[in-house]
DNA sequence: TGAAACGTAACTTTGACTATTACGATTCTG
DNA sequence: CAGAATCGTAATAGTCAAAGTTACGTTTCA
């Protein structure tokens, strides 16, 4: 998702459900219902009918990637974590806090690394595309030309 | 898993897959599966026909959690990443290595907060049930009072 | 020798996530 | 106003990896 804020940011007008389903490789309703999480927290609005779709409220100076990492967040980050096998068992309950307590260190540490990249760092790092995408020259994800023409 | 090593230190004799299996709500085989890892690490031994099954090969304090996560992974510890949908998109390439560096600094982060516990630890906070498990009193996880006894 | 264990391959089941279909509601344009 | 473009969302189906099972071979002890 950051991927496509990027693009969005510099593509005039609004992109569809459709168009980004294609960036993306994917379904319109899938956009749409991930798109939700954006939308609730104000980052990007969506309009129906003609000359509907997404559009971002702020640039993205303003957007970090801590910021659209929570605005999708469903479930918990990590594959690995306590289990409540046997919830009564003593040992099992010290040896889940021990584990639960080098989760979190870990949650935080990734929110802290997150939310120090702005999304207009991202482009930072490849200082010939960022002058291109400045300068309104059409830059296209292979296969999705649709999404920077117009 | 950190939970039945503990058990496993405090326990005369082998510990059967069966065991370990009704331990974890699980089954024999998952169990066998699983174990393998810290065996290939020469954590445990497995011993086989009457009398076989695991054994710890070392004290709860020179074991980490680090140690049984690194033994016990297989794939990434993370359910968010950076994906490959377009791999020869620019942005896509860019904005992949900004969620790539904040991952390694979380997976740092985590690798550090195991690294800090060792199974001996696990037991540190439950001073009475540490005493109570010196000597020998059988504790027993609930649903499962083969293990402990004997 | 026979029962107790592990080792492991093969197959099945489960569950979460993704994809799809369908249809309603809204909004723009001519 | 008609009709097409879009989003919103419920319901259903598909996918895939992890866990669970079954089966059977091998080893070891008494």
């Amino acid at each position: 998702m950051a991927h496509v804020l990027v693009h969005m940011a510099y593509h005039d007008g609004a992109a569809t459900s459709d168009t980004i389903a294609r960036m993306l490789n994917t379904n319109p309703v899938v956009v749409r219902r991930t798109m939700a999480g954006l939308r609730d927290r104000g980052y990007v609005t969506s309009g129906k009918g003609p000359r509907g779709g997404w559009r971002l409220t702020r640039p993205l100076e303003d957007l970090t990637l801590l910021d659209v990492h929570q605005a999708l967040e469903t479930a918990s980050v990590f594959t690995i974590g306590p289990t409540a096998d046997h919830a009564e068992c003593p040992v099992e309950h010290l040896a889940n806090r021990a584990i639960a307590g080098a989760m979190a260190q870990a949650s935080a540490a990734l929110e802290a690394a997150l939310a120090r990249v702005r999304l207009s760092d991202i482009l930072a790092e490849g200082q010939a595309l960022r002058v291109a995408m400045d300068q309104g020259r059409p830059h296209r994800c292979p296969d999705t030309a649709v999404v920077e023409a117009q």
